[in-house]
DNA sequence: GATTTATGAGTGAGCACTCAGGCAGAATAA
DNA sequence: TTATTCTGCCTGAGTGCTCACTCATAAATC
């Protein structure tokens, strides 16, 4: 290799397009983006070969960042109440300290952009709560539901959760809690 | 008038829209949207301005369908529990034996394409309900929380169930009256 | 010196929207 | 009813713009 890809430029791309998709939605130009990183318009396709590329690059990152606030702390809780309501917390304090990333996300999550593989990858640091799940299903400690079920039924109150925290900061942590509650409502056995 | 416009004409590029709007996404050309209507390419554009006029007048169409599946028999329905559950199984009902408008519906209210108008004129006719919610809080029935946020967290989780509903016909039914449920217990007064 | 990256003007495709000419239908008069 | 006029719809090739992506040249690293 006679010249090395720079490691400071993909991640001033990443991290420009973040701030621009966040800013103006996923239609925004590459030209928009290679500007706000600091390159040349055709620097953004030698470590991006289309933009598509970008994307899914951009989903894996959010995904593992995201991933990182979620699970730190997550084995040390003892009983599921406890680790779901840690995995709550973390999500929406993460998503309302983060608001590009989340926006992102929630634009990516609904683009058809995203490669199955993207989304496997995208999962895969979140399996352990599924396998908490699944034996809690089997212990009889949650409704025996599709675990796609629990997944929507979160992001669904998460979001809504966390444009409340958001526009109402003061409250913040009694809307986190009172959302909790209701999907913990939903989602317990009876 | 020399000569009218045809409201035929009018309908079928709006049911064209909404079929290639739910198939191809918001990003489909209107030359697409003409073609399956039937007509050339400018006639599209003398019965709507722009592409964000038809996108509006899409959004408001999918509005009054959607507000005449849930208003009728709301009225009969003497407390709130049986109101909202009303609400609630219309709801569901719709998105399920719908799942074109419904889509688009979904694409159209995170796409920023919508005027302000349009979302006012969009709410109108669901204005019932938003009285009798206040009602409700005032008589101590509901949580005190913001208005937007019971919206919220019940189009977060009927979209949830609408899409399990779809994915397993043979469960449809206790899906919606669980769903109902996790809604209700998150916005009862305790 | 060999090889790869960096640059940014250039390219071609796709798109919303236009427009000049043709035509349908409403209005009026006979 | 019929003829005539006239207004405004209908058509689809054309227009100008935007955008993802390319490529020849220059510069950097091995």
């Amino acid at each position: 290799m006679a010249r090395p890809k720079s490691e400071n430029k993909r991640v001033a791309i990443l991290s420009a397009a973040m701030q621009v998709f966040a800013k103006h939605g996923l239609a925004a130009p590459t030209a928009a983006i290679s500007k706000v990183a600091g390159v040349a318009e055709g620097t953004l396709f030698t470590y991006f070969h289309t933009k598509d590329d970008l994307v899914n690059a951009l989903y894996r990152e959010i995904k593992l960042q995201l991933a990182a606030a979620l699970m730190s702390g997550f084995a040390r809780k003892r009983d599921v109440r406890s680790k779901l309501q840690h995995v709550w917390d973390s999500y929406v304090n993460w998503g309302v300290a983060n608001p590009d990333p989340c926006k992102v996300l929630a634009q990516l999550l609904v683009s058809e952009k995203l490669t199955e593989e993207s989304k496997a990858v995208g999962f895969a640091p979140f399996s352990e709560i599924e396998v908490m799940a699944r034996d809690a299903v089997a212990r009889g400690l949650l409704r025996d539901l599709p675990m796609e079920f629990f997944t929507a039924i979160m992001e669904a109150l998460a979001g809504a959760t966390m444009e409340f925290m958001a526009r109402n900061p003061s409250s913040a942590a009694s809307f986190r809690q009172f959302g909790f509650e209701v999907f913990w409502s939903g989602i317990v056995a009876e």
